[in-house]
DNA sequence: CTGTTAGCGCTTTCAC
DNA sequence: GTGAAAGCGCTAACAG
């Protein structure tokens, strides 16, 4: 069994409260017995037991994470940006996986809850309407990250960011333009694609429904949505995808019809994720993941300090350009 | 603040005990009185603290898992599959980064012990020998997955898989066979290219010191690696990589230099955590990491238990064939 | 079957 | 500057 605070006290000669004291630094103790007291739980090492702690003073300086368990690798690049932001502020992180059933997110959160985690970050949320009303009531702060329709949430402006991308393309020459959704984080897709009818529109172009179609964020369906594409009488020359995922099944799409990206078509991913692995490297537009995890991190914090609802925050995204995309080779 | 047991017995007209009972199913409580407490518990939105229980019991049913923070997909993989399969065993996950500093994995395993976690489990450690005894002495089970000079730890038979892999590459006629090695888990790597050099030692085929090129396991290194050995004056028509990452690498510079895989060049990663992804689809060794999990999770609760030490476990690996590689073009 | 009591390891008034 | 005492929410003997 490891040592406690009334081991060291035993030994030290002195009571329970002052070893506290002496090792919360607090300057009402003698700095000559804090130092012995510092010194003595340092060489018996001493590991403070921060559940009994949290069980005294009701925090526990750990933030839960939701996730679904499904591999996407933004999601995976989110927990680690979460945890490398949580630990300078001292706080643990503590994982739960959801599986990719929505009600099972609430669940996840419910385990969440018997560990006390002081807050709940929930990234990429697939909530359904019905329990985001349950959140405000589970007695701890929750902030979502990109779920736009949660008062507590921090996201990327992904309406925007789909302009962005889109004009981008349409800079480039191209005047078939492709996307393709996915239904991952749902909100997000329509965003994105918000973002791309925005650009077309202000280039008084037409929106041709052909040209959208919807995957689910895997690679598969990136790939399979590409051939419906590529099948069209008159395809795409360039495809704006939901994510990078997506897009490297359009690649790979287009790699099996034998066509060359960027010179006969070209692709841009969503969230910088996977795209710099890509052959060609994929442009793309980046979440700045860290960013995202600090800003959820000051308003979960802010929450559970009472401060000022600070309510939704959005960040900008960045456009990435690498070599998937270059003007269009043809019309049809 | 939520509610306890005591405001619980205290509705139902019991003590604290009974509902304790209760909630925990003992047998030692008239079944009538337990269904209501059970029915009260939940009407009242009752969420057990699971600190006050681990201080009460001294067992927290909560894993820490230690990885360095770097975004390594295989890692990524790895605490995910962590997490799912602790789930149904009740267990919670505790994540804490470590940096790529060998000196923080044991004091990212401090503030584990500080949540009074019941094992640690290390995937891909790496830890520096100096601190490999002290893990012993932690107080808790520590397993390592995929470090096998500690008595406990679960791993892929690497050596193995890296003969297969060859093996695999030599069976389609390759003579001239590169190894771009990775620091990221460096006896993993010592343990691929010694399958490496096996499977060529197998048929009788010379080591050329010149065909062996260190990366680091990023992408970036993969590519530079993959250049000098294009440069030369007799090439290799295939190339094993340490991970997926340095493959992905690989394929970049091939793209780059104009030469097509698999026509020019064949080259077959590690992990499949991200071959599926890449133009043209890897063939890779996986490492199945949902099996490692289980490995390690099962040796860390049977060492909580006291049970017998399995020692070390170690499973195998697949070989996923895919589009990456094929029989040499020409020789030099 | 249920209540009483003590205790897990730490913090925190309140006195001295 | 330090000690004594109570309490955080739960479990676990030990009685009855």
């Amino acid at each position: 069994m490891p040592i406690s605070m009334k081991d060291i006290a035993k030994v030290a000669g002195v009571t329970e409260s002052t070893v506290s004291r002496a090792l919360a630094d607090s300057p009402r103790v003698n700095p000559g017995t804090r130092k012995r007291i510092q010194r003595l739980a340092h060489d018996l090492g001493f590991v403070p037991s921060a559940i009994a702690r949290g069980l005294a003073i009701k925090r526990t300086s750990t933030l839960g994470v939701v996730i679904m368990d499904i591999g996407d690798p933004f999601v995976a690049k989110m927990v680690l940006s979460i945890d490398r932001q949580a630990q300078p502020r001292g706080y643990s992180v503590i994982l739960s996986t959801a599986g990719t059933d929505p009600e099972r997110e609430v669940s996840a959160m419910r385990l969440l809850l018997q560990q006390r985690v002081d807050a709940i970050i929930v990234p990429d949320p697939l909530i359904a309407d019905s329990s985001l009303s349950q959140l405000q009531q589970i007695g701890v702060p929750v902030v979502l990250i990109n779920g736009k329709r949660y008062p507590y949430s921090v996201g990327t402006d992904s309406v925007a960011a789909g302009r962005m991308a889109v004009n981008h393309l349409l800079d480039l020459g191209h005047e078939r333009i492709a996307y393709i959704g996915g239904n991952r984080s749902l909100d997000e897709s329509l965003e994105r694609q918000a973002g791309y009818e925005q650009a077309l529109a202000g280039r008084g172009m037409p929106i041709d429904p052909a040209l959208i179609v919807q995957g689910d964020g895997w690679v598969q369906s990136g790939e399979r949505a590409m051939k419906q594409l590529l099948d069209l009488a008159c395809p795409p020359t360039a495809v704006f995808c939901f994510n990078d995922l997506t897009a490297a099944g359009a690649l790979l799409c287009a790699y099996r019809a034998g066509l060359h990206v960027p010179r006969d078509l070209s692709v841009v991913g969503f969230d910088d994720s996977t795209a710099s692995y890509l052959v060609p490297p994929l442009t793309t537009v980046s979440q700045d993941s860290e960013k995202l995890a600090e800003a959820a991190l000051q308003m979960a914090l802010g929450l559970l300090a009472g401060g000022e609802l600070p309510s939704l925050t959005t960040l900008p995204a960045e456009l990435i350009l690498r070599e998937s995309t270059a003007p269009p080779r043809a019309g049809c």
